[in-house]
DNA sequence: CATATTTCAGCTCTACTGAAATTA
DNA sequence: CTAATTTCAGTACAGCTGAAATAT
């Protein structure tokens, strides 16, 4: 009768069980796609933010993207070797990092969004573009606040 | 001028970034909430499936809910030392457990989802209940492709 | 004998904690 | 002296792997 596979309506019923389970699986499909460059999700954010914004502090990545602090470190490591991102000391302030995209760190990062894209057209293919934007519009709504 | 909290437009554009971003806000809330009851969201997974659907192998739980059949022991352990299910040997296979739930389980089932509302009621706050509607509606024609 | 279910021990990864070194 | 920034070492937890015990 009933397939096994069928989650329960008593979950399926809140909107919030379905937004975490789409969530998840839009996040878990793009970390697969950025594993595969010996990426991370934190990487495309970190570049985003510092395209986005321009240059940043650690701290200021970590307000920004809400990472802990100690954990940017790790990732601005690797970007950093791998010169995707460049840390110099701050002239005015000499406890911090100003960390800068560089231009292959800006390429990657164009790369990255169309990965991304690719994922969102899998996750949102029973959809048309009328409603790609209707659901756009409310969840922009709910951001903020969350 | 740019409030340094602000996330990326370069993400925000995306819809699978907002998409992730409120289904994590959500489950991070209710897996709060349920941890002040010792609980965790498996618990309250597995108690739903159990009630929408009746008694069910741990094979079969592992296999609706999508967690892994090694993870469900430890879960169930825990719901039955509380009296939430109960394990019997299944007579005509008996290498499977038949599980089911206890009134106590159904009881509690009951609290979580209001627990559950509530958080929900907090994430949407700011669309009107149309437009809830409306989200919901979307998002239920993502979560059987995904 | 091959397969399925339950169980356990152990690995990995992410996120978080606590504290040290440097500078303001 | 207090506080902020970066850094590192270590902890806690969830999710997964591999294999054993029992039954089909």
């Amino acid at each position: 009768m009933t397939n096994p596979r069928t989650a329960p309506p008593t979950l399926t019923d809140l909107t919030t069980y379905l937004l975490s389970k789409t969530g998840k699986a839009a996040r878990t499909r793009l970390t697969t796609r950025l594993a595969a460059r010996g990426l991370r999700l934190w990487h495309m954010a970190v570049l985003a933010a510092l395209a986005d914004f321009g240059p940043h502090a650690q701290r200021e990545l970590a307000d920004r993207l809400a990472i802990d602090p100690s954990d940017v470190v790790k990732i601005l490591d690797e970007l950093g070797s791998a010169g995707y991102v460049e840390r110099s000391r701050d002239t005015t302030d000499r406890r911090r990092f100003s960390v800068t995209l560089t231009p292959s760190g800006l390429a990657l990062l164009a790369t990255l969004t169309t990965e991304a894209e690719e994922v969102q057209d899998e996750i949102l293919a029973p959809l048309t573009p009328a409603e790609r934007t209707q659901l756009h519009t409310l969840l922009s709504r709910l951001t903020p606040h969350a």
